[in-house]
DNA sequence: TTAGGTGCAAATTCTTTGCACCCTG
DNA sequence: CAGGGTGCAAAGAATTTGCACCTAA
């Protein structure tokens, strides 16, 4: 699954912006690595990012890919799928539920809402596989993540 | 998170039911780790389950707790939190939308929806911290993993 | 009794770190 | 030219596997 060109240059632009801001060195390395990441659809893990930079840049190493993608999802320019730098997670509650992640910490919150529980999947979807089960995910950072964050911006400045 | 006693033993009761079932003994082990998980809502990862189960059964070794687990996944008694068994997998599609999950291969799809851009967050969530993303997971098999499936349960009978 | 289950220890796999050299700004 | 960034190699986690003994059915 490509991206097209167009929506990639977007995201490159935006990521050019984004360094510059943040101080950050814009090295060949740190754009091959974003580039792999913003042309595909494909959510590559580590180890598939490393080998597409890798023919364009043979000699990168592995741990600046990983040092790569968690600066980039620091910046917000890329997101991981599932709780951020968790091992899996198990849960025994099959009754209806979603969940809340926070995105600093990790922290996992169940909870019911029926609105969600009526949620129809679209006919393309269904196209894919039978489906067993529909829930949302709420993304954003909990109040403890929270207040930390706002302490460290606000010593900055 | 305490889950209600008597939710808990009926989360065991279906474990029985299914281990009978499949032909599967009900070691004390078993039992244990799978009380562990039904027993909170804390998405426990393996570590904490081992260290949970520990305190009762002393001798437990983690792997068993690794074999359990993932047991207990196939059986459909517990689901794990992202895709299975899965590292982790990056993604910089930031225009809204939403996964299909394959919960045997780990296939991820995209796909935009209008209808679930625009849920409404319960205010019981907004309260759990500021939110920066709500998207819609949609789990089932993919095609390929189905016929696959498909097939080997019917070789069996 | 006996096949499936467990514990142990070793092997793998995934990810992070320390350090000396390199290159962007 | 200075300080952040990179590659390498080695450490550290997380998870899996082989094997001999154990135990639920």
């Amino acid at each position: 699954m490509r991206v097209p060109d167009q929506e990639v240059e977007k995201r490159l632009e935006r990521f050019r912006g984004a360094a510059r801001e943040a101080g950050l060195k814009l090295t060949h390395q740190r754009m091959e690595i974003f580039h792999e990441v913003a042309s595909t659809e494909d959510h590559p893990d580590a180890d598939a990012v490393f080998r597409g930079v890798r023919e364009r840049i043979p000699t990168v190493s592995l741990d600046t890919v990983y040092r790569t993608l968690w600066l980039l999802e620091d910046l917000g320019l890329v997101a991981t799928l599932g709780p951020r730098r968790e091992r899996t997670r198990f849960d025994a509650n099959f009754t209806s539920h979603h969940h809340f992640l926070c995105g600093r910490c990790g922290l996992v919150r169940d909870f019911e809402h029926e609105e969600y529980d009526m949620l129809d999947v679209p006919p393309e979807v269904k196209r894919l596989g039978p489906v067993s089960r529909v829930s949302v995910e709420v993304r954003g950072v909990c109040r403890e993540c929270a207040g930390r964050l706002r302490r460290k911006k606000g010593s900055k400045r």
